[in-house]
RNA sequence: GUGCCCGUAGCUCAAUGGAUAGAGCAUCAGCCUUCUAAGCUGAGGGUUACUGGUUCGAGUCCAGUCGGGCGCACCA
């Protein structure tokens, strides 16, 4: 609707003789009272033109041409806002266009013939996936279908890295397990992996192989590598009762891989950040000059072992990600990362990309409740932080939804207790409920007057509509392209679940208060195509989401 | 010490720099012989941690103070 508002706005100011550099911000009242929408262009333009702003908005006023029967009042208020009203008519016509366009309703244009890479999860495969990564993984999933919503082609990526040091201590770790399950006396370093899991590796190997490796050896490679195809595929697993899956795995090791010309990725930073000055060797290590930069140390890139720190092959990374030619460049991690990315940035600047292609979203941490007890995640302490309990517990549903319905910036709070309700406490169900709830309404709907609003046109009908409750109604719907925008430009989906929060409310509110079914016949219809629109809004928001939109309950 | 996030109703959380700071839970009072009561309506509940500043206007931006979280490795 923005772009509905705006054009008319810039005509009025220009024939009113207004000239102004300042913005036409298009703001939704909170109260209804105020207008449909508004502008302040009126506050932000009247102390260049030394004018009155209410006065300055009265000039404005007549020079707004609204195509016929789009806005049934303007006025001035408050210190000198403009204020619109929808009229009734546009908005019912506007409902239309969502029983028109189905599942293609809310999609929009502004990412087509764009690429997009939405990076996400990459754990590296050294245990099972915790709540934690949870949160950043449905984050990210969401991310990614709301750009797929604007046309943007989207590869979802996972980043991993089977080869480093942490890999090292798992295999050995699950050598350790394997010797002891072997009946060798054993002692079991506080550095490596506690997990449960790895005696169930080891356990693994035991019954294919006995006691067949039982003699000690440095080359863990094989623990390794049965560790890590056991653990991958528990980590895919879980990800798909999430329903969060992946185009692409992205090996960080290929980064470590001489290239046609002898050379790898890594060493190609090196260089390029050498030619700019930007790299210094001392203590026997190779140094990123961050200091240069106003940072208070340089910070490592070759380790004096020879080996690359993480944070080289990162922005190597980060480069095979504009060498594919995307146009948007999306990192989804967890504030435990939050330090990472500025160097990484700050290389990718000198090198001369275009690093406002690159978006950063960061989520904050997630506790659970149980019982009203707030439980604190550790990885190392049993496994009460598994995302699978989790799933087991509360289902993939409310477990997406929950790790979404805060903002990424605010600490969740999950829990557990109220995952699990079915009441309207419970988020999930309060959603779900009212498609449901709609689904039923139109089966007796058949039934009972014998009436299928998906299989009619009379679309007109719904023009008759205009109760404050059956307008806000079909008012949300009509909103609904600029929340998932909004929701996108923000890259926060919790937007999402909030819009269709008050959706579902304001179905609620208008099944309780107008008769559908026993409403004259007309009316009737009129009513049932308003709740198949609502149907169809919830389905395409709780697909961006991911979450199911069952059909009764 | 330092970088980032947070501090809003008893609790969990909203509020693109806008108008009287909003929801849900909990508390209290109503609504089903009638399309799913897994629902709806209403009431009470606030010095937006604190102090300054920026401006027509600040929960929001800036500075400082106080509290909480996460980082601050030649680990990833």
């Amino acid at each position: 609707m923005h772009e509905f508002f705006r054009p008319v706005i810039h005509n009025a100011l220009c024939s009113a003789g207004i000239t102004t550099d300042k913005p036409i911000n298009i703001e939704q009242p909170a109260d209804k009272k105020f207008g449909d929408f508004s502008t302040n262009i009126a506050l932000l333009a009247a102390k260049e033109c030394r004018r009155n702003p209410r006065e300055l908005a009265q000039t404005v006023i007549p020079h707004l041409i609204f195509p016929p029967d789009t806005i049934a009042r303007i006025e001035v208020a408050g210190a000198g806002f403009i204020n619109f009203y929808l009229a009734p008519l546009f908005i019912m016509q506007s409902v239309e266009k969502v029983l028109i366009d189905k599942d293609e309703y809310g999609k929009g244009n502004i990412g087509q013939g764009k690429t997009a890479i939405v990076e996400y999860v990459s754990a590296n495969p050294t245990g099972p996936l915790t709540i934690g990564r949870g949160r950043g993984g449905v984050l990210g999933d969401c991310i990614a279908n709301l750009f797929e919503t604007q046309g943007y082609e989207v590869t979802r990526e996972y980043y991993f890295n089977d080869a480093g040091r942490q890999m090292q201590i798992l295999g050995e770790s699950v050598q350790l397990r394997y010797l002891e399950r072997c009946g060798k006396a054993i002692e079991f370093p506080s550095t490596h992996y506690q997990g449960g899991y790895i005696g169930e590796i080891a356990e693994n190997i035991y019954s294919k192989q006995g006691s067949s490796l039982s003699e000690y050896s440095d080359d863990v490679q094989f623990f390794k590598k049965e560790a890590e195809e056991i653990i991958f595929a528990s980590i895919r697993k879980t990800l798909e009762r999430l329903s969060i899956r992946h185009d692409s795995f992205f090996n960080e090791h290929t980064l470590y891989t001489p290239d046609e010309t002898s050379i790898t990725a890594n060493q190609r930073v090196i260089d390029e950040l050498r030619k700019k000055g930007f790299i210094t060797e001392y203590d026997g290590a190779t140094w990123f000059q961050t200091t240069m930069l106003g940072q208070e140390k340089d910070k490592v890139l070759i380790k004096s072992s020879g080996e690359p720190s993480y944070r080289l092959p990162d922005i190597a990374y980060h480069i095979t990600k504009f060498e594919r030619g995307f146009d948007m460049i999306v990192n989804v991690f967890g504030a435990d990362h939050i330090d990472e990315y500025p160097d990484v940035l700050e290389a990718l600047n000198i090198l001369g990309y275009d690093t406002q292609r690159i978006k950063v979203a960061i989520n904050q941490f997630v506790t659970t409740t149980v019982d009203g007890q707030t439980l604190k995640m550790s990885t190392r302490k049993g496994n009460a932080d598994l995302l699978d309990d989790l799933i087991d517990d509360v289902g993939a549903d409310a477990t997406r939804l929950f790790f979404i319905m805060r903002s990424k910036d605010s600490h969740l709070n999950f829990d557990v207790e109220l995952a699990k309700k079915q009441s309207k406490d419970n988020p999930v169900f309060y959603l779900q409920y009212a498609h449901a709830r709609i689904c039923s309404l139109l089966r007796m709907a058949q039934q009972e007057i014998g009436f299928d609003p998906a299989s009619s046109s009379d679309h007109h009908l719904l023009q008759q509509l205009s109760s404050p409750t059956e307008l806000q109604l079909g008012f949300a719907l009509l909103d609904y392209p600029d929340m998932i925008k909004t929701s996108l430009r923000l890259l926060e989906p919790q937007k999402m679940v909030e819009y269709l929060h008050s959706l579902a409310e304001l179905f609620h509110r208008f099944y309780q208060e107008c008769p559908i079914l026993k409403a004259e016949p007309d009316i009737a219809r009129a009513r049932l195509f308003l709740s198949l629109a609502t149907r169809q809004v919830l389905r395409n928001g709780f697909r961006i989401l991911g979450v199911s939109a069952p059909e009764s309950m």
